[in-house]
DNA sequence: ATCACACGGATTGTCAACAATCCTTCAGTA
DNA sequence: TACTGAAGGATTGTTGACAATCCGTGTGAT
């Protein structure tokens, strides 16, 4: 029957996505030195799950740990935002095409539809918000997921969306495209429907592209402060 | 005065390292059921560190948990094999051509003289093993820090690099083309020295795509098993 | 004979105390 | 007054024991 299994839920991963999200989230700034104590009763955690956790939160970079110093979350920079975009480009560039050679039809077809319910998001307004911050989100992770290929897959979803979304929170940004984004999506599924997995690359290396130069430009605006 | 502190090196560390050049040696085999117990008499740990050291590989893909069940080495299959190099392919490009914008002349210097020693190693025959195992390795890895793209470099050294490593070790693959290479290392650097980041992108990519291809080539005719 | 279920052993996950290391503070001296 | 040094406190790293969960075996019923 194939149902989805919670998989046994162990302390460890528990702590691991807390701190994910706070991370993510800015509940936890970066720079700021944080005791291994004070994390444990704030998440009502033990030391060794905790311990567990951040050990691998420091191998995917979203926290830099001293021996016997401490952990502090991340500093970020505007140029490696920048970096990681230009990363991102590429990346997501193989997994548009791959994903066009290998999406059943049926992933294509549910990937249209959360198109819609952005839409929809977008025309009620107060949606912007949620466009950016989840709803786009969902639509690189489904592509991401149907290049079938696992290391891609790994190091999308597992390195660079973490950073990307820790990014949004913190510089708050809106990018301020969201219906132009749309469109662009839309082309983007047009094309992976028709299996024109060369299109497909190129659209999504122009979407990202064009995504890092709103933020270049922004910076040099002064819109975005770090 | 700048020196290099060898930074308190923890237990943790100790297993992570041992660890992973057990994986990349093939001490371990893929699919192969290890016990925790065995695991700390095996490399004179205690179960402490050694399950840290196990999160972090785990997140680093090296090897899969199934919470009460046990850990197991990944298993690999040819099209991972082959998927790894299509990503590579791209990632290393963008790492030479940043390379080429900002590597300092001391180390492209460094960079050209690992390829000396390489030249010399193969000459005396011996060396083909040598240079195929470390001295590519060696290679790419001053690449990927010149590039100063730090998720780059994090994405490259931390996750893709043991994979290679990995599959090199078990496929026992020496490429079978150490001049070749060699040449096309040459070209890269050239590239890299005359601060040509186009051209020095398009040499990496096209140098991985020949590895690449190699391999495929290879899996064809039933040289590499798996 | 095959399947289902339960029990026991073994293995993993978790916890709290102990040891090792670092950072801060505070004298003391130039 | 500024700098060096050491001692104390606090924090991290490590350990071994305890609890929870899974896998294989064996028994029973269909």
């Amino acid at each position: 029957m194939l149902e989805f299994v919670p998989q046994a839920y162990t302390r460890a991963d528990e702590a691991f996505d807390c701190l994910q999200t706070a991370i993510v989230k800015g509940d936890l700034t970066p720079g700021e030195k944080i005791g291994e104590v004070e994390l444990c009763s704030r998440f009502h955690l033990t030391r060794g799950p905790l311990r567990e956790a951040l050990g691998r939160l420091e191998s995917r970079g979203l926290l830099v740990r001293r021996p016997h110093a401490g952990v502090k979350v991340v500093s970020v920079s505007a140029d490696e935002l920048i970096e990681l975009y230009r990363i991102r480009e590429l990346m997501e560039g193989l997994a548009a095409r791959q994903a066009a050679e290998r999406m059943t039809d049926a992933e294509i077809a549910a990937l249209r539809a959360t198109l819609d319910t952005h839409e929809t998001m977008i025309e009620q307004a107060q949606g912007q918000a949620y466009y950016q911050a989840e709803g786009d989100y969902d639509f690189h992770h489904r592509i991401a997921t149907g290049s079938r290929n696992t290391k891609l897959t790994q190091m999308l979803l597992g390195d660079l969306y973490y950073m990307v979304r820790m990014y949004r929170y913190r510089l708050s940004t809106s990018s301020g495209r969201p219906h132009m984004a749309l469109g662009e999506h839309r082309n983007i599924v047009d094309a992976i429907a028709n299996r024109d997995g060369e299109l497909a690359e190129f659209l999504m290396k122009r979407h990202i592209h064009a995504a890092r130069k709103n933020i270049e430009q922004k910076i040099r605006d002064g819109e975005l402060t770090f």
